[in-house]
DNA sequence: AAAAACTTTCAATAATTATTGAAAGTTTAA
DNA sequence: TTAAACTTTCAATAATTATTGAAAGTTTTT
């Protein structure tokens, strides 16, 4: 059974799920659905036609649109003869992509690795706990280190790249 | 300078900063936690063992180690002659990653990749926002396939080809 | 310089998510 | 079969995080 479905339907079901899917990566709805909604519109949209469509306050869009602003994956942009902001963000999935890789490894990699680097210098007796502790967190260490090296690469690189490395798997 | 640090301290501060990093990737902090404690520990650790090193409850320690149990990452383990339960987390950090990619994937990935299915089927006027529609939606689709192929792949190979790959970036 | 158009801030409130602890449930030992 | 040892559940509560809305701030126009 083939189901068609109305565009309104289908745009609401995508910022719906996008909203519920960076809410569980740790991104707040309101934001992960603004970001949805500037994905799907033309043409770049004002704070009152973001509150307007996700039914939400002024506070609230203008505090997210900033937040995405500051992701770097949202920009301003001015229209002639308005003096109000409009906001639009980025088409390219890959880029996205890599943005937000990008950004992430600079929030959330970096402070970690520099815990893991601090904690290498723990001494005292060399017992099991110990021992454990310099293995594990060394470990953890030259793996996210791997992994940080990686991203970076990523974020450096054009689609293509990422491409021909898809090829490759 | 060269600071050293004694062993307690770098537990703690491991513990606190996976829970943190936890937290901001979605993952609940006693998890992220309970999870850092284990990783440390030579031995299994009992429920009681990790309310008392965490000063959580029973309720908080017995929750979330299941949760981590589901999540594959953490086993149950019966000492001879002991009626408890110890709990123990695999120490190899690259299968640690391999299982964590496996159940996002399939907890996060796949519903998003229903709902991109789904919304292919918009019909109706073919004006800019539907095209809009289409190319986002249709590009984020075949974008996020990549991925989770790329995931599948990675979560079903061994350490070694994990390595070769992150030579040849 | 005053008013209008717009943006930002932030204390108050709401919503969500995590945690507690005690009671109920289960398994093993006496 | 009773008691003890242990695990699970879950309603109540606490902690955290998100949202509101009105006031304050800023910029532009008249």
């Amino acid at each position: 059974m083939f189901v068609s479905m109305e565009y309104t339907e289908g745009k609401n079901k995508f910022i719906q799920s996008w909203g519920t899917l960076g809410t569980s990566w740790g991104i707040n709805k309101a934001m992960a659905q603004i970001h949805a909604l500037l994905l799907l519109s033309p043409e770049a949209l004002s704070t009152e036609d973001i509150m307007e469509e996700l039914q939400i306050s002024r506070g609230n869009a203008n505090m997210n649109i900033r937040g995405l602003i500051d992701w770097g994956i949202v920009e301003k942009e001015y229209k002639p003869g308005e003096r109000k902001e409009f906001f639009k963000t980025g088409k390219d999935i890959w880029e996205l992509a890599r943005q937000v890789s990008k950004e992430r490894r600079k929030r959330e990699i970096e402070p970690i690795l520099k815990v893991l680097d601090q904690v290498q210098k723990v001494e005292g007796k060399e017992d099991a706990k110990l021992k454990e502790f310099k293995n594990v967190t060394g470990d953890l260490r030259s793996f996210t280190y791997k992994v940080d090296g990686m991203i970076d690469k990523f974020s450096k690189s054009d689609q293509n790249w990422f491409y021909k490395l898809l090829m490759k798997l």
